[in-house]
DNA sequence: ATATTTTTTTAGGTTAATCTAAATTTATAT
DNA sequence: ATATAAATTTAGATTAACCTAAAAAAATAT
């Protein structure tokens, strides 16, 4: 049985790592984390006894296929636990991410069989996110980040990022959400801001910042 | 912010006081949360320090009033989970509570108001235990325990307990549910055991461990 | 190639929660 | 009233997760 630290640990190796595909840093962990390298290389060791990383010091980690199957299983409660709260308790979607990430923790193999069920079986989180069905399959769209976007290219916002409620909050003061239309009417070289056309009818500037955290089909 | 294991305790306590009623020996705090009495000395330490509990050494622990409110806090989520699971999640009364145990530790004040709304403010959980309001307010019924049912009295069973499977099961299997209505036939002086009519109709026997798990209108 | 900087690990502690064994207090029995 | 038993606390360890500071390895710059 992993503990609530474990699944965080090979939650953010996993994210941190793009799915397993590349090994990730100590220090890139601890940032992560918002712990010390010294604690993350304790907890390296710890993993890769359990064989959930493969660890050699002084050269990164890599999530092993046991590992990346536990982080696929936090992955989708979270997922499945932010639909819940957005649709049927009415959370908004800068209000569910740091609950989900104490709902995740929850072991019980028949709530999650069956939330998914109560859910109807979403294939997105309410930030466009892929849910990994009961196996840890991902079923994602094609998707590009919106900075870029080329100019005078449409698309449709398909994600944005889950874990900063005030950007959140701004993408909805803004008019952005999961399946919004837009256009690149121009990118400005000097702060790498843009002139947007969402809608097909309201014209807005979104910074370096705002366009890297928002993504939208290729 | 109160631990995990602190909230056990304070509402192991508060159980074992019946609400806060009378004070509580360390044994059986440390038997009703399977751990040992020396583990228990420190805890009640801790506790009294943080004023939830007042404690004397050799004397037992009386929860305080702030240790109260904590505790009705943690039971309305644990009962409030308890209805989600079985309303909404099609669980069985008899798969909820250890579930429960972990969902009650979930902090979010805004999720358990939504929760409460979403379930459309119920008054008692699955096994018939009244739901504190957001106050810590408890509203019950007058009840008695079944095996204090007098011969040839009719009763209708209100609540059952709720933290062995086992015991739901076999309930389940006899027929007895809550709003079961029953009479009393005969008491058994050699084993404690009664002989019920159930639902008007159907003859059983129960033992005393069942007639002492099992409340009944007064 | 060597010096400097950055990254990572190790060494040695801390805290919360637990344990066993020993000591102490309280309760019970004669 | 005293002896014995039971309940409780204290002493001293252990474990998981964390920390700071020092040491070691790897990366970078001259
Ligand atoms: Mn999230
Ligand atoms: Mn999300
Ligand atoms: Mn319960
Ligand atoms: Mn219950």
């Amino acid at each position: 049985m992993l503990s609530y630290t474990e699944e965080n640990y090979l939650k953010a190796i996993y994210h941190l790592s793009s799915g397993g595909e590349h090994e990730v840093s100590t220090n890139s962990i601890a940032e992560s984390l918002q712990t010390k390298a010294a604690s993350v290389s304790d907890m390296l060791k710890k993993l890769s006894v359990k064989e959930l990383v493969e660890y050699r010091r002084y050269k990164g980690v890599n999530i092993s296929e046991e590992g990346k199957k536990e982080a696929l299983k936090i992955i989708r409660k979270h997922r499945l636990w932010e639909v819940f709260l957005v649709n049927n308790l009415k959370f908004n979607w800068d209000e569910v991410h740091e609950v989900a990430e104490q709902l995740e923790h929850i072991k019980s193999p028949l709530l999650i069989k069956r939330l998914d069920e109560f859910l109807g079986y979403p294939s997105f989180d309410p930030h466009g996110d892929p849910i990994p069905d009961e196996y840890g399959v991902i079923k994602d769209k094609a998707k590009i980040l919106l900075k870029d976007l080329e100019e005078g290219n449409e698309a449709i916002v398909v994600a944005v990022s889950d874990d900063n409620p005030a950007f959140l909050q701004y993408c909805s003061k803004l008019g952005i959400k999961i399946g919004t239309p837009l256009k690149a009417i121009d990118k400005l070289e000097f702060d790498n801001s843009m002139q947007l056309l969402l809608d097909g009818d309201q014209k807005i500037n979104v910074s370096k910042e705002v366009s890297e955290n928002i993504w939208v089909t290729d």
